[in-house]
DNA sequence: TCTGGGGTCCTAGGACCC
DNA sequence: TCTGGGGTCCTAGGACCC
C-alpha cells in the first residue's frame, strides 16, 4: 500500500507578505499587479481569507478586485491592501519550509525518508511518499509534526491531504483550507470524492466543467456513472485518464523528473500599440532575457534540477491583440543554435509580418508580445 | 471589470520518408 | 495514373495549472 501526502501552503504569497509587515496584520491583502486606482493591467496572484470574504480570489482582473475593496469601503469595512509579487523572497521562503519538511522527517523516521521521496510541484506545494511508514497513523503524527514545525519556525500555516496516491492527496489537501489536515485511507475514497463538484479533479477547468455538466455531470459520483467509452469519445486521451480519477486511480510516482522542456517571456504593453520601433525594442529585450536564463549555469530551477543549456532549435513568437485574440509563430532551425543574435533574428522574422497587411489586414494593436525557445540541449 | 506570467500536455493537419 | 499505410517532425491552437 503506498502512503502519499500532498502539502499545499495557505494563500502563500500573501501569508509571507503579512508575516514581514506586522502593520498588515489581520488586513484584506491582495498580491498581484498595481491597481492603479482602478485603471490597472491584470489579475489578483492570491489573496488572503480576509480578501477572499470580499469576494476577491486569485486570477481576477485586478481592477475588478479594486472595485471589491472600495466597495467594502463604502460598507464601513477596511480597504484591501494591494502588494506587486516579490517571487525571489517568496522563493526563498518556499526553499525553507522544503528544508523543515526534510529535517523533520529525517528526524522523526530516520533512513525511511529522503530527498527522492518528496517532489516540488511548484514554489507552494510538495508530494510526499510516506510509504516506507507502513501505517496511515503514523503518515497522520508526521504530517501533524509538520504543520507545527512550520507553523513555529516559519510563521505560516499549509493545508494537508494523505491518501493512497497523488490523485487523493492533492484533492484532500484543499478539503479543509486553511490549517487542515485530512487523511483517506484507501477504503474511505469512494466514499470522499463521490460528493465533490468535477472542478475538485485536477485538470478539469471551466471548458470540461461546462461541458460535462451539459450532459447532467455536477459530482464526482455522476462521473462515475459515464461509461469509458463515451468519455473517450468526448475527450480523447483525457477522457480515458478521467475515467480513472472519478475511481480515485492513479499510478503515477512521486519524485519523477521534471525536465525542462521550454523558456519564455513575455509582457504586457500598458497601452495597446502598433508602433514597431517600441515593439521591437522591447522584443529584444525579451530575447536577451529568455537567452539569459536559457544560459545560466549551475542555478537550481523552479522545480529543482540543474539548467545550463548549450543549445536551442525552437524559436516561438506570441501576438496578443487588442480584444485578446492571440497567434504564435514559430520556426524550427535545420541546426541548434547557441547565439542570443540568431534568437533575435527568428524573434524579429516571425513578427514583422504583425506589423502589416500579412498578418495583421485590419491593423490591430497589439497588447503582449512573448518570446519562448524549445528543443534545448 | 476586461482578462499576468511561466509553464505542461494534447490534438490535428500537412510534409516527408520508407 | 487518381493511388496504401505507418512513423515522425513541424506548426498552430487550446485547455489547464500555480
Amino acid at each position: 500500500m503506498r502512503i502519499i501526502a500532498h502539502l499545499d501552503m495557505d494563500a502563500f504569497f500573501a501569508a509571507v507578505e503579512e508575516r514581514d509587515r506586522p502593520r498588515l496584520k489581520g488586513k484584506p491583502i491582495v498580491v498581484g499587479a498595481d491597481p492603479q486606482g482602478g485603471k490597472g493591467r491584470g489579475v489578483v496572484s492570491t489573496a488572503n481569507y480576509k480578501a477572499r470574504e470580499y469576494g476577491i480570489h486569485s486570477a481576477m482582473p485586478i481592477t475588478k478586485a479594486w472595485e471589491l475593496s472600495q466597495k467594502a469601503k463604502k460598507e464601513g469595512k477596511p480597504e484591501a491592501v494591494f502588494i506587486e509579487p516579490t517571487f525571489h523572497n517568496y522563493s526563498e521562503v518556499s526553499k525553507k519550509v522544503f528544508d523543515i519538511v526534510l529535517q523533520t522527517i529525517e528526524q522523526v523516521y530516520p533512513s525511511k525518508f529522503s530527498v527522492e521521496n518528496l517532489e516540488r510541484a511548484s514554489i507552494d506545494e510538495a508530494f510526499l511518499d510516506l510509504s516506507q511508514l507502513r501505517s496511515m497513523e503514523k503518515a497522520e503524527e508526521i504530517c501533524r509534526e509538520l504543520k507545527q514545525e512550520i507553523k513555529s519556525k516559519e510563521k505560516l500555516t499549509c493545508s494537508i491531504g494523505v491518501g493512497p496516491n497523488k490523485l487523493i492527496a492533492k484533492i484532500a489537501s484543499d478539503f479543509k483550507k486553511p490549517d487542515g489536515l485530512t487523511v483517506i485511507s484507501e477504503n474511505k475514497v469512494a466514499e470522499f470524492l463521490d460528493p465533490l463538484p468535477i472542478r475538485k479533479i485536477p485538470g478539469i477547468g471551466p471548458k470540461t466543467e461546462i461541458l460535462l455538466k451539459n450532459l447532467g455531470v455536477k459530482t464526482i459520483n455522476d462521473l462515475r456513472r459515464l461509461p469509458k467509452e463515451k468519455l473517450e469519445k468526448l475527450l480523447g486521451k483525457w477522457g480515458v485518464s478521467l475515467y480513472k480519477k472519478a475511481r480515485g486511480e492513479d499510478d503515477s510516482l512521486v519524485g519523477e523528473f521534471n525536465e525542462i522542456k521550454s523558456i519564455s517571456e513575455q509582457e504586457t504593453f500598458s497601452q495597446d500599440t502598433l508602433d514597431p520601433n517600441f515593439i521591437l525594442s522591447r522584443l529584444k529585450l525579451l530575447c536577451v532575457s529568455v537567452f539569459r536564463s536559457f544560459s545560466a549555469k549551475g542555478g537550481s530551477s523552479f522545480r529543482g534540477q540543474k539548467s545550463g543549456f548549450k543549445s536551442y532549435k525552437t524559436i516561438t513568437i506570441t501576438v496578443r491583440f487588442s480584444g485578446f485574440e492571440t497567434k504564435n509563430r514559430s520556426h524550427t532551425l535545420k541546426s541548434e543554435a547557441r547565439d542570443l543574435s540568431t534568437l533575435e533574428f527568428e524573434a524579429m522574422r516571425l513578427i514583422s509580418p504583425f506589423f502589416d497587411t500579412r498578418e495583421n489586414p485590419k491593423k490591430k494593436r497589439i497588447r503582449l508580445i512573448g518570446v519562448r525557445i524549445e528543443k534545448m540541449k
